[in-house]
DNA sequence: ACTCTTTCCGAAAGCGGTTTCGGAAAAGAA
DNA sequence: TTCTTTTCCGAAACCGCTTTCGGAAAGAGT
């Protein structure tokens, strides 16, 4: 007769059981809470489990239950920057977010060779996840045609071009730049420039979009050379801020789409004598707390990437749990659109007067602001 | 009779059997490579697995191999701040190295009210772990305690103060701050101030001892006043920057615990009117890309998060299976230190010439180095 | 042709839980 | 007291995969 391989004396329902007396099958409805076990049943075989430290391993009960609360999110593959604090942020509130709901996080890299839908295929086909919280989103996304097809809950963190079949939470990137270029305008300027960034991410295509739109509205020509596009790393911002200035008509702003973008530019700048926040001004995008270390402070629009995360959590465990119940997948989903909100710090202010003279000086520049509020937009979903 | 809850008609080594005549137990044997399996067999049931896009279920697999080839880790109760970046880079490269032993990392977080030790007990008793790492260890660390009597696998990135029975992969603190020390005192400095953060963390409490020693060392005195502890953010660093000022042994170097500390710190400083790498030097540690970005750019010891956690990634997967074969706890831990790099940048120069007439400058300060380079020492472990 | 090995696969017992079903005991009704 | 209901628990069948064991078929030796 085969033999079970020896394990480690660990606590099971089989000891616990036999502790009290009583079947493993009523034990385990007591634990669970069976409308048909007696009261002081279930109140005794409580305290026996909590007095021995009993758990019930989730392995077993996945597989009786066939269900596994477990979230999957796959890191982008780092294309050798460090990773992106948007995104760790996000993990944060995530794991947050499922641990009040007792659902767990894995967390999965994509090895050399292999691409991202491929990791979350066998994620999926060996069931380690019951569902997927997706971010970064391209314009059209592999990931989500793969997850529409899956029947499994996903949510996503940004949208893609068609995003009317499935969850997702995103920032109002359009209306960020929009704001940021009113921002500007206000303050007097009209020559603006714009420092895009991978035109295939959504998120960048939205700013860009929204900087463009912006432009029209305002009546501010987006001349020759103002628009730049895939400005991912420090030295392209610095090459595209370089050309910006051997332009015969130099911009007198920035709209970067990054924080990071736009502390490049900042850089670059300053290198070549200019002085950020008077001559040209520089607006971001991210609301990193890098923007408020360096000088000036970095005037941004701030998304709160902690509490997206938290509220992607939320937003994934509930479809989960509308799936099993339902035992189909889900009809309707929520879509969320959150606002960024203008942090206003030094490196945007009104244009420097066309005369040399800096006779009468422009307003007292604005140092710092509140950054802490932050104003939400419920679109349809019923989660604040 | 019974009747299993109706499951997904997910592939099944079962279908996978009868399409292939086969028994279920065959199949197992043969996809794992069993000795007792004719090759052609082994190749037909691969093929047909593969066609058939067959993986089996980690969940069976699991209960009745009785591993679970997952390992934990607990992110740190985020104290309001933002998410450590360096922690943000372990987790990167943890989750890397463990794709590529097929292990998964599973991320938990630590829910209002409870605390970490609470949350990895019942990761650990529920089953849904193998083994941990853990990170930002305290001079006395409670997971420790109990990691140590669990028999579980885990990795310490960091260590405690009594560190020989577990394995673990540190940056030598105490080395690096003598090392930054030492160009201090080599760039002229003898009044040199040290912002230090909380001393109960390890890290914070080594650098500390290094400081300290290498001033005894080289004979410079800590001064009144210069050696602050506690430092954690922003504002105590402003609060002890302007102490320090208005000592009458102004220091003419502040030594920082972290880049964020020595951002905090040159913050002050500017605000004072002072002017850093000039008047006042100043030196971090972590080589965060923030510290390229302010101006002047940040010397600071760098350490590579990244590869860290790759390393203990490494380690503890390596660990686990000795564990495994051994059938017993390990009884040899890989112990790794790694040396941390100086990062010269613009924020450390030699000190300012007593005689205010700036006369004769100081020589020309360096503004950036390569960051690259990381030699890495190997104590122990036969890790690279 | 007849043993003696080898080679290769099927049968069956778990792993540690969950869930359905049936039935004994206790409680309520007549 | 006896017949119904309820209440409460045990028995047993899974979940999907692994692993031991035994034995039939095939090959080897003489």
């Amino acid at each position: 007769m085969p033999r079970a391989p020896q394990r480690s004396e660990t606590m099971s329902i089989a000891r616990l059981a036999k502790h009290l007396g009583l079947s493993e099958g009523t034990v385990s409805r007591a634990l669970n809470n069976y409308p048909d076990i007696a009261d002081k049943t279930i109140a005794r075989v409580r305290k026996a489990a909590d007095e021995l430290g009993y758990r019930p391993s989730t392995t077993a009960r996945r597989l009786a239950r066939g269900v596994v609360e477990t979230i999957g999110f796959v890191l982008p593959a780092r294309h050798g920057h460090q990773i992106d604090p948007f995104l760790a942020e996000i993990l944060d509130g995530l794991a947050t977010e499922l641990a009040l709901s007792d659902w767990d996080l894995l967390v999965a890299a994509v090895p050399e060779g292999h691409d991202e839908v491929e990791v979350m295929d066998r994620l999926i086909r060996s069931g380690k996840v019951g569902g997927f919280v997706i971010a970064r989103t391209r314009r059209h996304d592999p990931r989500i045609d793969y997850l529409r097809k899956s029947h499994i809950p996903f949510v996503v963190q940004g949208r893609t071009e068609d995003c009317d079949d499935y969850a997702w939470l995103d920032i109002d990137n359009e209306k960020a730049f929009v704001d940021a270029m009113d921002h500007l305008v206000g303050l007097g300027h009209r020559k603006i420039a714009y420092l895009g960034g991978d035109p295939d991410l959504n998120y960048a295509w939205q700013r860009r979009s929204g900087y463009l739109s912006a432009a029209k509205t305002h009546g501010c020509d987006v001349l020759d050379g103002y628009l730049h596009d895939g400005i991912t790393d420090e030295m392209a911002a610095r090459r595209a801020v370089a050309e910006l200035l051997k332009n015969p008509d130099r911009p007198t702003a920035i709209l970067c789409v990054t924080d990071a973008v736009a502390i490049g530019a900042i850089h670059a700048l300053a290198h070549a004598g200019i002085t950020v926040g008077e001559e040209i001004s520089v607006i971001g995008f991210d609301g990193l707390p890098m923007g408020e270390a360096i000088h000036p402070g970095l005037t941004t629009m701030s998304q709160a990437s902690y509490q997206v995360g938290r509220a992607v959590g939320r937003i994934v465990v509930a479809q989960a749990n509308e799936t099993k119940e339902a035992n189909a997948p889900a009809s309707e989903f929520s879509q969320i659109l959150w606002e960024a909100t203008l942090t206003i710090r030094g490196s945007a202010n009104p244009p420097a007067p066309k005369l040399a003279v800096n006779a009468n000086p422009a307003p007292k520049p604005v140092t710092n602001a509140n950054p802490a509020s932050m104003p939400v937009i419920n679109a349809k979903g019923g989660i604040s």
